[in-house]
DNA sequence: AACAGTTCAGATAGTTCA
DNA sequence: TGAACTATCTGAACTGTT
């Protein structure tokens, strides 16, 4: 990035150094940035896990080609019957069950329990009635919790993120650095010049 | 968003402070204030994020205020005909027979007795003086004593909170700990860009 | 465009205290 | 007993990412 720029050539080994020195301290690609290196090993590790990338997405047809301009209203909650807008966790499901289930999914089944006989009827009415029946439901129909995003993969999100926008400003930075810096070597030859003429 | 989260402002921050000292440690005295200014350019940038003000909060500012005056008062206890704020345990009732009924829905009717008839009327100004006819009238409008929670429940739902709090207390220490990480690393940097250039 | 996450206000259960 | 509170769950309506 830096050494790509052409004024740099002309500019003495010791501005050249400090400037230098200096961008590293921003540059997060540089191979001696530790903290960089911490991040990208953190994301390398994290996004890995096999739950990121999606085969399933892409197999996926639409439900109903057929009532292609009709399609929003046809969709029906898999759970509870409630009109639904598209796919939830690999089911299509209304939003109130898409949130019921991200809020519940990894809750321990064996804690919660109907106060029946573990076969509540769940419709847009009942859904709220029943918790275990509910989410007994969200599984039966084979809705996915490992689709839901865990705190630490939203945390890496996150990180990455980060990395992202301080590579911008980085970029930024630099190309501030590159104008400032021409205007230091023309002061300095300017003085030069100046000095030479003097004397 | 993640101007949102308070842990990566203080990231962020902190982390542009480490950089603001440390690039002074390398300037040339005479472009000192230059460089300062660009850096504080580049914060400026970085921190006055437009999802710093959240938007949504203003969209929302005014709720209908016509549809809440109508709400409120048009509801009406279906026990003793007090105004009511909505539903309890399946049936809409004022906040009296609600508590009233968890109170004593699992009392054994056939120990209450009514003094009378067992029919008594019961309006805002009866509704003390009878517990059988209130009761009964309670399950007459099938108000429904299944849905108080038990005691078990009740002790699941704290222990369901306890494991709640202590996953949270976990991320928030990893939080800390990567806020701390990155202070460390900034630092090292700081010590060695400090020997290098003593020598 | 599809879908995952986020936010906020409403609903309703529990709790406290005079 | 009941008014007035707190806590939690819900779902509509959004934002963000791929």
């Amino acid at each position: 990035m830096l050494s790509n720029n052409p004024h740099w050539n002309q500019i003495s080994s010791m501005e050249f150094d400090d400037l230098f020195s200096l961008s590293n301290d921003f540059n997060p690609q540089s191979d001696s940035d530790e903290y960089s290196m911490l991040l990208d090993d953190l994301i390398k590790e994290e996004t890995s896990s096999p739950t990121e990338t999606d085969p399933y997405q892409l197999q996926k047809a639409l439900p109903d080609d057929s009532a292609h301009e009709s399609r929003v209203p046809t969709l029906e909650c898999g759970v509870c019957g409630a009109p639904a807008l598209g796919y939830n966790f690999d089911q299509i499901t209304c939003e109130s069950c898409k949130a019921f289930f991200r809020r519940n999914a990894f809750r321990d089944m064996s804690q919660l329990t109907c106060r029946f006989s573990g076969s509540c009827v769940i419709n847009i009415q009942t859904r709220r009635q029943c918790t275990y029946c509910r989410l007994k439901k969200c599984f039966d129909i084979k809705m996915r919790k490992d689709w839901i995003r865990t705190d630490e993969e939203k945390r890496i999100r996150q990180l990455q993120k980060l990395t992202k926008e301080q590579k911008k400003s980085h970029r930024l930075f630099n190309d501030h650095l590159d104008t400032l810096s021409l205007a230091i070597v023309s002061r300095k030859k300017k003085q030069l010049c100046t000095n030479s003429t003097g004397q």
